[in-house]
DNA sequence: TTAAAGGTACGACAAATTTCGTACGATGCA
DNA sequence: TGCATCGTACGAAATTTGTCGTACCTTTAA
């Protein structure tokens, strides 16, 4: 049993995959151009390396992109949110074998979670029935 | 500012490196021989790569071991508990802005996270004043 | 109509991570 | 004592991930 496949089949976005997606989500479908300027002012990338991840984000169907123009634009395949719950997915199982309440102790009992954060997680769990 | 580090200095875990971490956690501390056991039961490695791995472990400073019997025993520097709460900061930081709550928002809306989760984590949050 | 600017394609190199083969020292026991 | 067994050390191959140089095509504007 080699697989580690679970019931989603989504390659699992390297860290320098998910930047850019991050930038798509942020900023909406845009050029290697677009993605590589916001990418630069957080740390130095040449075009093409950039231009080389999209191609590869593509190929693995995680962007998909339009052509017709000479200026591909490209777009996640899925949405924002899906992508997200699928790493939290993971997250949770990997490190806290499934209990979303084991890391939402960690979550409570974290400094960097601030007074707000936390009268903001209340509110959102009374709002919910 | 192209720091990304913050307070804490830890070299970010592996893959790899984590599955060895979850099985110390788990079963305290251990011999390169019963780590390979554990991780054989989910996957084939060869004991000289999970030894390898831990090696790898003990010069970076995550695991530090006891060679007073020929069978050293691997054990982390840090506890259980630090390793996740840093791991779980930078993953909020990555994907949520440093943002608990919508992070909370997503392990709520996601189905997966069982009726009796969110009462435990109700429970949890009521309990804390 | 051409030269400069800006686009994509893609092979190859670099770096990081993972795996493994081989050497060789300790231990145990017939 | 000798040898099978089990341990560590460690270089190096294999794989995965990340970066870049170069070739070449399109558009634009003088």
């Amino acid at each position: 049993m080699k697989s580690t496949q679970t019931e989603n089949n989504l390659p699992e976005p390297t860290k320098a995959e998910l930047e850019i997606l991050q930038v798509l989500w942020e900023f909406g479908p845009s050029t290697v151009r677009f993605v590589n300027d916001k990418l630069n002012e957080q740390r130095e990338v040449n075009y093409t390396s950039t231009l080389k991840q999209m191609q590869i984000l593509t190929e693995k169907g995680i962007l998909k992109r339009d052509e017709s123009q000479m200026k591909h634009i490209y777009i996640p395949v899925e949405a924002e949110e899906k992508t997200k719950v699928q790493l939290l997915d993971r997250f949770v199982n990997t490190l806290y074998k499934g209990s979303a309440s084991k890391l939402m102790m960690q979550l409570l009992g974290n400094e960097k979670t601030s007074k707000k954060e936390i009268e903001e997680i209340k509110r959102l769990l009374d709002s919910m029935d």
